[in-house]
DNA sequence: GGTCGTAGTTGAACACGTTCAAGAAGGGCG
DNA sequence: CGCCCTTCTTGAACGTGTTCAACTACGACC
């Protein structure tokens, strides 16, 4: 078998504070997540065994497992990827503040639009997410670095929106938010229609329906269900 | 190893009309459901192994695929045998009319429970069903006869119900309600509080919540919402 | 009774994710 | 240089779900 020579690269400075990789597992490790996330956009992720990931890497299967606890640890690297997209993709549009609905619309567009390449993949690993105890779920402790910047681009759509909202339900709205793009994201999943375009249509629909109701918020008539429905969120978060 | 025998039991009529199965054929392919469905409860998803089951059984692992095409199917019989109890158990208290809040909470209140035992099992064996192409997934063709009978136990909480609802409402509303014990398990699923008890929370909470939603949408001024969630609802399904 | 075709049954074999005992590499220290 | 410790790497091995070619049992038909 061929192997690749790898070469110690520049002298680094030796692990300097909490650095707990050297240069030379570091650069393994790379190497590893690239070639898996290069092949899992390729062929899928069930078609993607450790075996191949391993051989195109040019390590051993036992050397992934070094780095990685398990397949689905490599997806997190993926998915990863894929949000920083998505996170990019939003800063522009984001930027100026404009209506609530415009930006959650945008947010929530761009969010499909960035993961529309890669759905029959997503459709394969996704049972791994679902997982209750899984790592990849995004309610793990493994996905909270993800979580987080999800939840500080809806906090920024909130943030930046003009529109009048209930100040309460404004302090749970990203949230809320980030979880309606979950439910989105599992409609997604399931979406069958050519290009997904239902979940299109979910987003470009349901975007006003939040608003709307969003904007009811503030009146009086409306407090007592909304105090109600967020009382239950955080009993239940 | 012992095997037992089987003697081909009463003579039958050949397959009277549409009969696909022999006596010979369906007896085993009973005795390996039976097996099936004691170990799951017993040991979880996939601490039960195909060959355990066949072991247990009495039969080659290969027989086993002979009659389900995946250990997944199997898993099929085992959520049937739980919803029959759901629905038993269901029958006593929607018996007679009475208001939509108290029936509905108590199809779903019934329903956690009837559930409770299989927690652990459930959470293992859940991400079988949450795959998109899934013949587990709620949504699929083989598990049509399992949600006609879920529809129908919902569309009877509707029916019976003694409260006022808009017609238009109240014709999706049996579906809707499917969709929202749907998420309830959703969140069972992953309910890692004792004895679930936040689930049982989000049910005795919603309940009156959505009893709330539905009485409001008789009044005029949320007509035209009511109808863009249908609306929306119907072009999604 | 014999023959044939279908239904039923078997267990070895495959590919997969994962584990693990063993070893190699490399650097710091006396 | 020699020793040792940590980091890194290996590939065989395990247990899993699933497949498949071969075999058996049995009823129908001539």
């Amino acid at each position: 078998m061929v192997r690749t020579v790898v070469e110690p690269a520049i002298s680094e400075a030796p692990a300097a504070a909490g650095g707990e990789s050297t240069a030379k597992g570091e650069q393994t490790r790379r190497l590893i997540v690239d070639t898996a996330v290069r092949l899992f956009g390729e062929q899928g992720y069930d078609k993607t065994t450790m075996r191949a990931i391993a051989a195109a890497a040019g390590v051993s299967v036992g050397n992934a497992y070094y780095y990685f606890p398990s397949k689905g640890h490599l997806v997190q690297a993926f998915y990863t990827t894929v949000q920083d997209a998505h996170a990019d993709a939003c800063r522009q549009v984001l930027a100026a503040p404009g209506p609530f609905v415009d930006r959650l619309r945008a947010a929530m567009l761009t969010g499909v639009e960035t993961m529309a390449p890669y759905h029959g993949f997503a459709g394969s690993f996704f049972k791994t997410a679902a997982e209750p105890g899984s790592p990849l779920s995004p309610f793990s402790a493994d996905s909270a670095p993800a979580r987080e910047r999800s939840l500080r681009m809806f906090a920024d759509v909130v943030d930046g929106a003009t529109t009048k909202i209930d100040p309460e339900l404004r302090a749970e709205l990203p949230e809320l938010l980030w979880l309606a793009q979950m439910g989105v994201t599992l409609y997604w999943v399931h979406d069958t229609s050519p290009g997904q375009e239902k979940t299109r249509l979910l987003v470009e629909r349901s975007a006003p329906l939040i608003d709307r109701l969003v904007g009811m918020s503030r009146y009086r008539v409306f407090r007592p269900v909304v105090r109600e429905v967020l009382t239950l969120y955080r009993l239940l978060r």
